[in-house]
RNA sequence: GCCCCCGUAGCUCAGGGGAUAGAGCAACGGAUUUCUAAUCCGUCGGUCGCAGGUUCGAAUCCUGCCGGGGGUGCCA
């Protein structure tokens, strides 16, 4: 939405307002899209426009001729250097060089407090959907994702000025909760266990074994029928089944304790979410990411909805029985012509997710008001929530009160993560990788080059060797950005290999790379204030040499690719533009000297460039989620 | 079976109708009296999975295959 704004610091935007003019003069009813874009060959301009060619089609003319005509229309005030024939080049690209001048005004603009990020009158309230950590169960390379795709994803939209809630949406209802529960309950009644000494990894490992204690032979009798394998073996499998039944049985019977809140289970339950909580919240601090408790809503949350929801769609005729369950057909093309219906209530009157996630969508819009509604869950469960969207479209839970449109909800689907042998990332054992034992791996790995380099600065430096301490925290900083940089550096949908060497390289796109860069920035302010020399804000920003130029022009992209992130979900674009700009500022940095520039007035300008540069970065890695290191 | 996703340089990834397909890693060659060389500059490297089609123009859109992954009515 390119609104017309003077103070716009935004090259594209304003000369795709000029092109757009040139354009509408011409062919008064085309619909103008200026198609501008950063020029593809640097040696030919700043700009293009490739508005000629698909406009030309349209029109049954010519592509030059019509950017020739184009051309002559173009009114760009001092924005660029005068565009003429010799700038079309190609079958109609139109090439625009920036002045110099317009150059440091737009840079001007964009240097105020807001970064060219305004918020909007009238924020949205915008729900993300993250983390979604299950009771009982470590936090794993899955959590990782869905928690710092997922936080990187409401700062953004918080950046842009949304009002942003965030919900975990705790695995802590269900069967499986029960299993659990009622094994606890054994244990402890029997004083096998101390329920307040518990920790996660107790429960962890309780989790498995009820899981396993509660599964069945039947598929295994099956076969042992089908092949007459024989009456021992089908003995032996049918007594274990039937321990197994009771053992479900048990825990159906706690599962329906549990929500009548029945004290005793209850209690057991509370203990059980306290410290998965704990342990959740303390890695989601770890992780820099602001996931509170407060930002939890539980599956449980919405047990008491359940009934309600089911018997309502049940009464407007949006669900029907088949075999014995309660569905909602989403067959019709309206509904998304999906062919496997939503079932929301099991044969045996159980409730599904897919019945808590219709919950979940009514209050997320109707009661917290959101007008988009974002899940950052893995790839897996697309099916799932394409389902579940439908359903809720059609039954009206996805429209706010008084709106005429349903609000957005979309998936933010993210791949697996993988080990370096391209396979699912366990351990040997087959068993997933606990979260902090990653992170604790990551900082120790990270604390190698950050004591060596530390060392050899010492050595040829006045200043003595960091305490312990100090490189303890710059080694967390590190490991932790360099985690979450892989996590969020390419397309969410992918697969991505996790490797400690790749994440941890400071070569190359990884997060210790763009915090160097800040390093080296905030290196360059230190010095100066050694020298007593500060940037004079009110003296201009000269460009003159091309790296100073380039390092320009990426400056002025950043509030273009927040909101690209935005619309995209896709924190990877930002990655890649704070890459792009570092990597613009480290050529600036060797190509021009601060300190020792050949003026006052030069000097001033690059402190100024400099300070841009570093406040561009710090909000993008704020975006982001990264944690920022004074020096390393 | 059906549905969804992915396939681009040796490796990890951008680009999603427009110019000679780009980065990083790896390999090789350079750069440090001066602000952090965890850096910078350069060289090398690609029948964009395959085959058709649409188009003045296709890595990009359409169809069909091939390869890999995931999902698929009562787990979450």
């Amino acid at each position: 939405m390119a609104t017309e704004s003077p103070a716009s610091f935004d090259p594209i935007e304003l000369l795709g307002e000029c092109v757009r003019r040139a354009i509408l003069a011409i062919a008064p009813d085309a619909d103008a899209d200026p198609m501008i874009s950063a020029g593809k060959r640097a040696e030919l301009g700043d700009f293009q426009s490739n508005a000629a060619m698909p406009l030309a089609k349209r029109l049954g003319t010519n592509p030059r001729e019509l950017a020739s005509r184009i051309v002559a229309e173009l009114e760009l005030g001092d924005l660029c250097e005068p565009v003429t024939d010799k700038d079309i080049a190609g079958p109609g690209f139109i090439n625009f060089r920036l002045r110099a001048r317009a150059l440091t005004t737009l840079l001007a603009r964009l240097d105020s407090p807001a970064l060219g990020l305004e918020p909007p009158a009238q924020p949205a309230t915008v729900v993300v959907d993250l983390c979604g950590v299950n009771l009982a169960k470590q936090m794993h390379v899955g959590h990782l994702r869905a928690t710092v795709i997922g936080d990187a994803l409401a700062r953004t939209f918080e950046r842009l000025g949304e009002n942003v809630i965030r919900q975990n949406h705790v695995g802590d209802w269900g069967l499986p909760i029960a299993m659990v529960t009622e094994k606890l309950r054994v244990e402890s009644g029997a004083g096998r266990l101390d329920l307040d000494s518990l920790t996660l990894d107790d429960l962890d490992r309780l989790y498995k074994v009820a899981q396993k204690e509660c599964a069945g032979q039947g598929k295994a009798l099956e076969i042992v029928a089908k092949f007459d394998l024989g009456p021992k073996i089908e003995a032996e499998l049918r007594a274990q089944h039937e321990e197994a039944m009771e053992h479900l049985a048990a825990a159906k019977r706690t599962l329906v304790a549990l929500q009548a809140r029945e004290p005793t289970v209850y209690a057991i339950w509370q203990k059980l979410y306290a410290i998965t909580m704990g342990a959740c919240i303390a890695a989601c601090r770890r992780l820099d990411t602001r996931i509170t408790e407060a930002a939890s809503a539980g599956e449980s949350s919405y047990g008491e909805e359940l009934p309600g929801i089911v018997a309502d769609l049940q009464a407007r005729g949006l669900a029907t029985e088949s075999a014995g369950a309660l569905v909602v057909r989403l067959d019709s093309p309206e509904d998304g012509a999906i062919a496997e219906p939503c079932i929301i209530r099991k044969s045996d009157g159980g409730y599904l997710y897919a019945t808590t996630d219709l919950a979940a969508i009514r209050r997320r819009v109707q009661k917290l008001g959101a007008s988009r509604v974002i899940y950052t869950v893995d790839a897996r469960q697309s099916l799932h929530f394409r389902q579940v969207f439908a359903a809720a479209r059609k039954a009206g839970y996805a429209t706010r009160p008084g709106a005429s449109e349903p609000s957005i909800l979309e998936h933010a689907a993210f791949g697996m993560v993988l080990g370096e042998d391209g396979r699912p990332f366990k351990t040997r054992s087959g068993e997933n990788v606990k979260l902090s034992d990653l992170l604790d791996e990551a900082v120790e790995r990270a604390l190698v080059p950050v004591a060596a380099k530390d060392d050899e600065r010492a050595q040829s430096d006045t200043e003595p060797p960091l305490p312990e301490s100090e490189r303890r925290q710059i080694a967390e900083a590190v490991g932790i950005a360099a985690i979450k940089y892989a996590d969020l550096s390419s397309e969410r949908i992918k697969d991505y290999v996790f490797s400690f060497d790749r994440m941890l390289a400071f070569e190359g796109n990884t997060g210790p790379y763009l915090l160097y860069a800040l390093v080296r920035i905030r290196s360059v302010f230190r010095k100066a204030a050694e020298r007593g020399v500060a940037a004079d804000e009110s003296l201009p920003i000269l460009i003159t040499e091309p790296a100073e130029k380039a390092l320009a022009l990426e400056l002025l992209r950043y509030p273009g690719q927040v909101r690209a992130v935005a619309s995209a979900l896709e924190p990877y674009k930002l990655c890649a533009y704070l890459y792009s700009l570092a990597g613009a500022y480290s050529s600036f940095y060797t190509a021009c000297h601060v300190l020792n520039a050949e003026s006052d007035a030069a000097r001033n300008s690059r402190l100024r460039l400099c300070r841009l540069t570093a406040r561009v970065l710090e909000d993008g890695l704020g975006v982001l989620g990264l944690p920022t290191v004074e020096r390393m």
